[in-house]
DNA sequence: ATAGATGCAAATATTTTGCCGCCTG
DNA sequence: CAGGCGGCAAAATATTTGCATCTAT
């Protein structure tokens, strides 16, 4: 799916859920869109101001919560540190997380296949699954570089 | 592993860093170790008042920090809640959460066998894998035949 | 026209930090 | 007895809420 239809739809998942498209928020849409990275509302905040100068970072976590409640953005939280949100693939999927430089990417669902396993978990515990989250914590190959540089130095 | 051989070597590895064994730290570990559920911050100072009234919610919070610094306790983030801890079980192994309660349970590992995938993710991305998280949300039983109850009320 | 959105500020909630007196090792 | 630790209060951070004004539908 490309951007423009992606944001197409989140626009109209809002719209169907009775809520207003403003202008603030049709920003908001697109830049979330737009970023493969995953911004914390902060990072949101900051480039929202750009193109309205006076938007309040209440309002980016207004809508982010509204985003949230019609399922087009998922939040990833973390202890200690500010949420970040993904609503480029909206549906679970696991992050491959830079313990150093805080970097986060998407992993290739193709690569691991955690829905048979989250079904065996249903079956065996009575839950009724409505989701999952898988996170694998490591370091990203520049910051290994740079942490084998830097030692190489101290030496 | 039975509770005390877990507290021996949580204290020990403590010691080893060089660190103090002081009541309230004991206390603390004890009670870690014995709860299977996964408690607050706020919830382990409740329970350590109980033994040390005076105890304040910033040394819960150091002694958590330095015990995350040893490897004996893992902390499991959540956006917009408090962080939950676990000692009875610091190696990485995958959560069941109910969204309605809250209430966390370990998933047995037998279940489920997320190493080897994570082993692949490492082979394609580069990184230097350092360890994992595995979250699976739903309703537990109680709680769905308590909405289950409350439907049929309504009707 | 009006329900709902924005933006500001203040409130909440969680976790961290500074400082001082006390106690462990 | 010396440096680390506990306790208190204040700070820092992240997110939510109240309210007056404005605007999308």
């Amino acid at each position: 799916m490309d951007e423009e239809t992606r944001v197409n739809t989140v626009v109209s998942r809002l719209r169907d859920a009775g809520y207003r498209i403003t202008p603030q928020r049709m920003a908001l849409i697109e830049i979330l869109c737009q970023s493969d990275r995953h911004p914390s509302a902060g990072q949101l905040h900051e480039q929202l101001k750009q193109r309205f100068p006076t938007t309040s970072l209440a309002t980016v976590y207004k809508t982010l919560n509204v985003l949230k409640e019609v399922g087009e953005v998922m939040e990833i939280g973390f202890a200690g540190s500010d949420a970040r949100y993904d609503s480029a693939h909206p549906d679970p999927h696991p992050h491959l997380i830079c313990v150093q430089c805080r970097r986060i990417e998407d992993i290739d669902v193709q690569q691991l296949k955690p829905e048979s396993q989250v079904e065996k978990i249903a079956e065996r515990s009575g839950y009724r699954i409505l989701s999952y989250r898988m996170d694998v914590y490591g370091l990203c190959p520049r910051c290994q570089q740079e942490m084998a540089e830097s030692q190489a130095a101290a030496s």
